[in-house]
DNA sequence: TTGACAAACTGACATAGTGTCATTAATCTC
DNA sequence: GAGATTAATGACACTATGTCAGTTTGTCAA
């Protein structure tokens, strides 16, 4: 929201990210709001580097001087997005208040996110499907909130907040269910309607963690012991 | 296990499938079983019409007469497996008896299929990023199930088993935690130990619908009223 | 202005994989 | 064992990729 233009539909762009290095990236910026353009309305496997370039004024073979190919592009786009998540999760996955609290506020950012970027999120996930290297990095960026979410876990548990159990494979089970709801309900269009997604994760988060006794107030307020 | 051989690693061969109808159908069950076991070792997106069609008698083009392309194959296994983990879930899905023995007894069943027909598994998703008519079919797979999860859940409400609230959100995202918690755990070597994430899952689904004093006894025997 | 050097871009090519088709080989039927 | 049906093959056309030698464009020093 700070400094980044928004774009009705297609979502953000991104004008030249280094236009001081030397080299003029015009082009490589042109590329990257092709990918994002095309990817909201077509399926990834569409994506083709002619169809591409196609979009953009210069040739395709121009293309291969700023990326190796497709899914390079979909991984510079996957650290663009990456750090937009990353700042939504912190209160429950960095804090050390109120965790319910806590809780509620990332649930609520990340689904903003992904509804937001549904289509774009979608369409990384797909192409890790065909590319070892972004394979990788998805992976990564799972593998980074397991740890976190375990340490969360581990620190509530020490202050009996929550029972006992082995933080881990949960952890790891409700990552992917956060993952993987999100990018089926918003991944395509139509897109489901958020709220319902986000109350439906806050109760699994909430109830597996901290217990049924905290969902009473379910409406838009948080709730404050 | 009634009629179906299992070889020792790359699971299941399907031998003649219908050798009565007139077509000989062996190189067809040939080029299934060259699909499973390549795919038991190997990314889906190694696989081509050529390296399946090496590990068999006849000529790549041979291939032809029997699938339309590599995502029809997938298809066709797809099917298969549907049946298998259809029956494991049944406890639960179709049941009305005690939930949560029904609960536990189901998970045990899918941790298991899914444990040994992993990379498989990986491979259907893999595959169905790359196609329409297979994407398709996996979404269906899936929703299937939030048909049924949703069906049970409001019986239970009615009987007071279970909190009201909108079923179909909370089964639309615990059904994506399952599949892909168990596809990521299971999809490729080295694959998780079974056990653990049986239990994660088993505590989500559980103290998010029937409460976590229902959690007592984790071990091996089911809990019975 | 010119020349010269580098950056940006281009068209043409080699490669890999796909799916089709006319033809040949195998198998069955009477 | 001749004819007909089914199975399999090799050769071809097509699509998309990634590379490369060469051309254009831009910039700056003389």
């Amino acid at each position: 929201m700070s400094k980044v233009k928004k774009k009705s539909s297609p979502l953000h762009v991104s004008p030249q990210p280094a236009p001081k290095g030397g080299k003029s990236d015009r082009t490589r910026a042109a590329i990257l709001n092709a990918a994002l353009d095309f990817v909201w309305s077509h399926p990834f496997r569409d994506m083709t580097v002619t169809s591409l370039m196609a979009s953009t004024s210069v040739s395709r073979s121009a293309f291969y001087q700023y990326f190796s190919d497709l899914h390079e592009v979909m991984e510079t786009l996957l650290t663009m997005l990456q750090e937009e998540i990353l700042t939504a999760d912190e209160p429950w996955f960095e804090g050390v208040g109120d965790p319910v609290a806590q809780m509620r506020e990332t649930l609520a950012g990340l689904v903003d996110i992904c509804y937001q970027r549904g289509p774009f999120l979608r369409a990384i996930t797909d192409a890790a499907a065909t590319d070892p290297r972004l394979e990788k990095a998805w992976a990564q960026f799972l593998a980074d909130f397991d740890d976190a979410g375990t340490a969360r876990i581990e620190a509530d548990q020490k202050q009996g907040l929550i029972p006992n159990f082995e933080a881990r494979p949960v952890v790891f089970a409700l990552n992917r269910l956060d993952a993987y709801t999100l990018l089926q309900a918003f991944g395509q269009h139509p897109r489901q309607q958020p709220e319902p997604v986000r109350e439906a994760l806050g109760r699994i988060w909430i109830s597996t963690l901290y217990g049924s006794e905290w969902l009473g107030k379910e409406s838009s307020d948080l709730v404050r012991t």
